[in-house]
DNA sequence: TTATATGGTATCGAATCGATACGATAATCT
DNA sequence: AGATTATCGTATCGATTCGATACCATATAA
C-alpha cells in the first residue's frame, strides 16, 4: 500500500469515526459543537477561556464561537467574565450546570473501552501526530496540558505557586494540569 | 494510563482531528456534509449509491440526507434516478462535474503524508478496528468494498462477471472494487 | 386483504458555519 | 500625544445541517 493511500484511508476514518462520535455526542440539552466547546472550557486553564481560544481549539471561526458560547450562557451552561487586564476580552467560566451535563453520555467511549490497552495507547500517540502534522500545516496552535510546557517553572520555594514563564503569572496547581492555548512543548515531556 | 483515560484521549482526538479535516472540506461549492455524501457515492457500487446507504455511512438520518442528495443534484453534482426493481427506491450518480470537484482538495492529506508509512498503516488499522467497534455497539453498518465481502463470487468461467450471493446479481469489475454496504467481512479478508 | 414495515420526502425550529461588517480597545509608530 | 494599525469580540446574512415528526407510496407479511 503507498503512502498515499495509507494517508488516504487514515483521512476517510477519521472523518467518519468524527461524524459518528460526534453525533453521539447529543443531548443534556447540548448540541455537538457546543458540548464540545463546554468540555474545552471544563479542561482550560484561566488564560485559555476566552472566544479566541475556543475557536482555535474548535477550528471554527470567532463568529460560530461567538454564537455557541452565547447558546451556552443562554442555557445556564457557562458564565461570560468581562476580562479585567483587556477591555476588550472575556472569559466563559463553566456552571456547576454545566459541568454535571458532561458526565456520563459515553456509548462510543464503552466501544472503545472494549479495544487492547496497548492498542488504545498507541492509537493515542498515533493520532496525537496526525492532529500536530495538520494543525501544523494550517498554522494553528496544537495547545497542551501546562505542566509539559516549556514556560512552565515549577514552584521553588516551597509552598510557592508555579508560574508560567511566558504570561508572568502564578499558577494554581489545578492550573497547571489544565490545557492552555499558549502551550508550546517542552524537551522533558515532548506530547501533551 | 488506565484504559478508560486512553479510550478518553482517543476519543478527543478523534474527536479534534474530525473538525479539523471537516472544516478543511468546504470549497468548489460543497461544503464538508455534500463532500462527504458526493464521496461516498463516487466509491459505492451500485446497490448503496441511495439514500438509506448514504445515512447509514454518514451516520446521519434519512431526512438529512435527503436534503443534502438534493442539494447535491441541485448543484449538478449528482443526478436521482428511480429505481426499477422497488417504486420507493431512488439512487443518485455523481456527475461528470460532481467527480471533478472531488478532486484535488488535500491540505490535511499532505500533512499525513509527512508521516511514516509504518506509522500510517498502522494507525489505519486501529482506526479501523475502532470505527468497527463503535459502529457494533450502536447497530450500525461497517460498510467495506465487495470483493472482501463473505457474499463475493468470482467468477468461475473465465469471461463471466462476478456475481453476489446476497443480491443473486452479477458484478462488474468496477462494482467489485467499490464500497457495498451489505458488506460483511469474509475470513479471507478479515478487513476492508 | 388487511396490517405492518420500509424507503423516501416535506416541514419546523435550533443551531452551525463561512463571510462580512462593525465597534471597542490595545499596541505601535511617528 | 496623536494617528495608524492590529486584535478581540459581536452582529447579521444566507445556505445548510440536523433531530424530530409527520406523511405518502410501495413492499412485505399475516
Amino acid at each position: 500500500m503507498r503512502s498515499e493511500d495509507a494517508a488516504l484511508r487514515v483521512l476517510e476514518l477519521i472523518e467518519r469515526l468524527g461524524r459518528v462520535v460526534s453525533g453521539e455526542n447529543w443531548g443534556d440539552g447540548l448540541n455537538p459543537t457546543q458540548r464540545a466547546a463546554l468540555a474545552y472550557l471544563a479542561r482550560a486553564n484561566r488564560f485559555s477561556r476566552r472566544p479566541s481560544a475556543v475557536a482555535a481549539y474548535l477550528a471554527a471561526t470567532k463568529g460560530t464561537v461567538s454564537q455557541t458560547l452565547q447558546a451556552l450562557e443562554r442555557k445556564g451552561f457557562a458564565q461570560r467574565i468581562a476580562a479585567e487586564s483587556d477591555g476588550r476580552a472575556a472569559y466563559y467560566q463553566p456552571t456547576a450546570e454545566g459541568l454535571r451535563a458532561l458526565e456520563g453520555r459515553r456509548a462510543s467511549l464503552v466501544a472503545l473501552e472494549t479495544m487492547q490497552e496497548a492498542s488504545l495507547a498507541l492509537l493515542a500517540s498515533e493520532l496525537d501526530e496526525a492532529l500536530r502534522a495538520m494543525l501544523a500545516a494550517r498554522g494553528g496552535r496544537a495547545f497542551g496540558v501546562c505542566r509539559s510546557c516549556c514556560h512552565f517553572q515549577e514552584r521553588s520555594p516551597e509552598g510557592a505557586p508555579h508560574r508560567c514563564a511566558l504570561l508572568g503569572a502564578p499558577l494554581s496547581a489545578e492550573d497547571s494540569l489544565k490545557i492552555c492555548w499558549e502551550h508550546e512543548p517542552s524537551r522533558a515531556h515532548p506530547q501533551g
